[in-house]
DNA sequence: ATTATCTATAGATCTATAGATAATGC
DNA sequence: ATTATCTATAGATCTATAGATAATGC
């Protein structure tokens, strides 16, 4: 029964990315800690050697999740591509991210039952997956960034999200996909923009 | 213990109220309906006489938020101010409708659980919510609104949405706040340049 | 000897139903 | 007589804990 100190902690790790799937596709309260054990390959006993509480798995899981989609946003913006920026938008705006939630933006599946929870450490965790995303994007947007730098990635962030979570949460197909394209177009447009007046196009 | 059977209507109405207000604050699936029948001055027992099932609820009181919300845009925008739609942007990214999700908009408050939900009927409810803005909207922008019209709405609520959205997911108040001011700056902006170009500030 | 995981269970809560009750409305 | 609401409860599920088990690691 027992495992090897190196095995119980990749069953740890094993458990909050099942974790921070299974929250982002049916909610903090949509799953429980039965079932999410067994989704890891355990039973829920083994649960409170790991963590101290469910709220406790919520907080990492879902800092884990914020890591691994930042690592993906990085990746594409640090990338080859002539206009990252665009690459991005069209990425977290497409078809694909809509229909997988589990292992999409954290923000757009989450928000509100974190702001629900109330807890300040969530919201801190999920504030610093903010920051970080608003400083790669004020990178990409000027040299010297500043002020109106910074509020121009707001801008971009919130769209992005806005428009995510809309086209989720209608029935009709080629709404949510209006939404979809709609918002990356006039956000692609925008960054063109931007672009044109700095110089990491040359 | 009978009451009348307009009481009972009315009783309803006070289930189907108190249930937006509880579902936009705690989620469909952060209340039960033993709490909320109580808030609702009831018992759990009556429940199933007035509502088929839980989903039932959440389907009645979901549209019954998008209408009263509505009713609160339509009031804004169709009002005497100068420049109605800055009115509904400082009006939807204010501090007091972020502090107040349980009356304020559904989509912000419940997006990612309709989308979880996968219930069609739940889906068309916040969809036909979302064209009946749009809607109002473009109706603002144009005297003759086409597809590059309802396109400006999309962008509007996305932004607006997603701005709320985050505000309410992050810890330090400063970044809440500049995430909403940011966003609705930047709406005004936007639309007093389409508002230049029309008519209807004369 | 220690400990990661297991089985089993406590106690709370959830949705839904059954049957009693008492006021309405024919 | 009908029925809106009540009390009571069934059966499922939830978080968390207790104690057993068996493999690790000194």
């Amino acid at each position: 029964m027992k495992v090897s100190r190196e095995q119980a902690q990749e069953n740890r790790r094993t458990v909050i990315s099942v974790a921070g799937r299974l929250f982002r596709e049916r909610g903090f309260e949509g799953i429980g800690l039965s079932d999410l054990m067994k989704a890891a390959g355990l039973t829920h006993g083994g649960f409170y050697k790991q963590f101290k509480s469910k709220h406790d798995l919520i907080v990492e899981a879902s800092a884990n999740a914020l890591e691994e989609t930042f690592g993906r946003w990085s990746r594409i913006l640090h990338g080859s591509s002539a206009h990252p920026l665009a690459g991005l938008i069209r990425f977290y705006l497409s078809k694909g991210h809509r229909d997988q939630p589990g292992e999409g933006c954290a923000f757009a599946a989450l928000a509100p039952d974190v702001a629900r929870l109330k807890n300040p450490a969530l919201k801190k965790v999920f504030e610093a997956g903010m920051e970080s995303r608003l400083a790669l994007i004020d990178e990409l947007l000027s040299d010297t960034p500043d002020e109106a730098t910074r509020n121009q990635s707001i801008t971009i962030v919130s769209a992005m999200v806005g428009a995510l979570v809309l086209s989720r949460a209608v029935e009709n197909k080629a709404l949510s996909q209006r939404i979809l394209k709609t918002v990356a177009d006039d956000l692609v447009a925008r960054t063109d923009a931007i672009a044109s007046k700095t110089a990491y196009l040359q």
